[in-house]
DNA sequence: GTCATCGTTGCAAGCGATTGCACCGTCGCT
DNA sequence: AGCGACGGTGCAATCGCTTGCAACGATGAC
């Protein structure tokens, strides 16, 4: 036997679709009579009936599923931004397509073709690049759409993104405080939001405290391996440096490997501060000192606003800036030698 | 303008719905004149078509949709697993929903429920218990299913998992050439198949070895506190531990803090093999020795596995066990004081 | 020249739900 | 007693697509 279709619940209940269609909607069921509806529901109960949502879907031209793309569900970053929306998302009936990217185009305009064709309600999207043709042909099109962690340079999107240039201040001047003078960075790809932001935060932040400006080299990509390279390049080209800021915690990682082969301990020798705090970072070795984003909490504000601009279509797009926050650990000290000046 | 639909493209194409419908689809196409086809794709991209797989699936009674179930994404574990299965899928035209069950009954059944409503056309499940009226409930109903990691005790259901006996196997007998005589287990929950095999291959490794059985304290979860907790009471029942082997990673570094937190050192006082070799584990301090499980493979397989199971349903069910590994790192030595007998 | 065949296309039903509208009996009001 | 209002229910169209079947003209065989 074949699972049940409302028209066998009617049957059963001896009411005609339509009605049996009102009683199990809550909304609706006061449009008969109570003792109908209560006949309707245990009809449906008794037969294991669930409404078929695909043919629902087609009716009312709302899927109540949400598309999220993000690059790489293995980097440990994402999976609580994932988490934080499927919460939100799941609390109001929706459920969450995933699909990584690999930062990969065609990857992307596969996996958005598939969720617009599945006629997802609404797209988070946490792979946008500074100028990203993907984001600007789906703006204003199809569905809803609300960046997460990276926005595009244009705006007039919606986004939840890190306030990257306040996590930078409190970087570096964290470093400040322990007497560095000589600080460098291993900066993020520089067509992604975060890369850009983070490097001009950077030397915003120098600039305020009257540090000379900080030399600066960029990683491929926001992962180990690129970052030792990156870190490298920096730490041989500079090697009075006393301490570099990484765009996020990977970076930061490649960095200490990359200070080690040269013989440099992190904190002895060199002192490094991630960004993102992301799972596990405090029991690396030396547990990171790092600027913390709340992932849960971006992914679930990013539901939200997604579900809100679904409600309310012509919404003008904000921006939410989540702030951050300093976690000082081990991979930060005093230099070892003070600078030329006394420390302040 | 809203989005096209299949009919404004026959129109633009001058044809009937049904043949504009033969001509997209390749398998079809052959039996629509090859210059019809061509006029008709020409309009379909010219109108931006998509098709409508919600149209498209109510008709076929196919939705090209896969529910996944883990308990917590968070958890570095499941990620390569959700990735493996994801690539599998998305190579075979489907895409994936995506749920945490937090190990809570209520929210399992609530996704699945939710799952089923839109007509998935199977179900990945990752957090089975060994007798789990859900699983069984599910079995030969509606959608196909096939288990990951976890199984259920009375079988006869699809699943893809570790051989946990194999993996304990291999880690009981790497310290037992370390020359440990007394090792004890921190098991993972009695009621998932995981923390009853690894505590089963666990008794069967000593007992192979010729060691004594070792004791065994099990943990309330695959998790780090809880490991901890267990931890505590394994080595204050029994001082002599020289070694641990923990159900996975994370109580593994339970285990280390525990030990720790009694003035007791990790390598040097006692060795802690982990389970899994989850993401990350290798920069932990101390880099921890473990027994690899291919995450990423096992998803891939899984979704395989669902793949054809969905092509033919009556298959008999069958159980891959996936082959472990041993990854020997920092958290494994001899011990300090060797046996009261000469090593072997 | 007729008829069967084949290639190509159109017709229309149907997938499972929702919903505006019509219908109908009952009730209350005048 | 007659009438309108209203509560409860049924009818039928509709969402966008697929597909078995029918139709139709051209072709080839006899």
């Amino acid at each position: 036997m074949r699972t049940p279709r409302l028209k066998d619940v009617a049957e059963a209940a001896g009411v005609h679709v339509a009605t049996a269609s009102r009683a199990l909607d809550d909304s609706r069921s006061t449009m008969v009579r109570a003792e109908t509806v209560e006949r309707v529901r245990q009809a449906a109960s008794d037969l294991g009936y669930r409404v078929n949502r695909m043919a629902r879907g087609l009716k009312l031209n709302r899927s109540f599923i949400i598309g999220m793309l993000v690059p790489d569900i293995t980097n440990p970053f994402f999976p609580p931004i994932v988490r934080g929306a499927e919460d939100c998302l799941a609390e109001s009936g929706y459920t969450l397509f995933l699909g990584n990217t690999d930062n990969d185009d065609g990857k992307e305009r596969r996996h958005v073709a598939a969720m617009l064709e599945r006629q997802v309600d609404g797209l988070l999207l946490a792979m946008a690049r500074r100028r990203d043709p993907l984001v600007e042909e789906l703006r204003g099109r199809q569905a809803p759409l609300v960046l997460v962690n990276r926005t595009i340079d244009r705006g007039g999107v919606a986004a939840v993104i890190p306030d990257d240039h306040a996590g930078m201040m409190l970087a570096v001047e964290h470093l400040h405080q322990q007497g560095h003078r000589r600080i460098g960075h291993v900066g993020g790809p520089a067509d992604t939001s975060t890369g850009a932001r983070r490097a001009a935060g950077f030397a915003e932040a120098s600039n305020l405290l009257g540090l000379p400006a900080g030399p600066m080299v960029r990683s491929e990509a926001f992962a180990e391996i690129a970052g030792r390279e990156a870190a490298r390049t920096l730490l041989s080209r500079n090697p009075d440096l006393t301490a570099v800021v990484a765009a996020n915690d990977l970076i930061a990682l490649g960095t200490i490997e990359a200070a080690e082969e040269s013989g440099r301990r992190c904190p002895e020798d060199l002192s490094v501060v991630g960004f993102n705090d992301m799972p596990f970072v405090d029991r690396f070795r030396p547990p990171l000192t790092t600027v913390r984003i709340p992932e849960y909490e971006i992914g679930r504000r990013a539901a939200q606003l997604l579900l809100s601009r679904i409600e309310n279509p012509d919404q003008h797009p904000e921006t939410i800036l989540i702030a951050p926050e300093l976690v000082v650990r081990g991979s930060t000290r005093p230099p070892r030698l003070p600078p030329s000046g006394p420390p302040v």
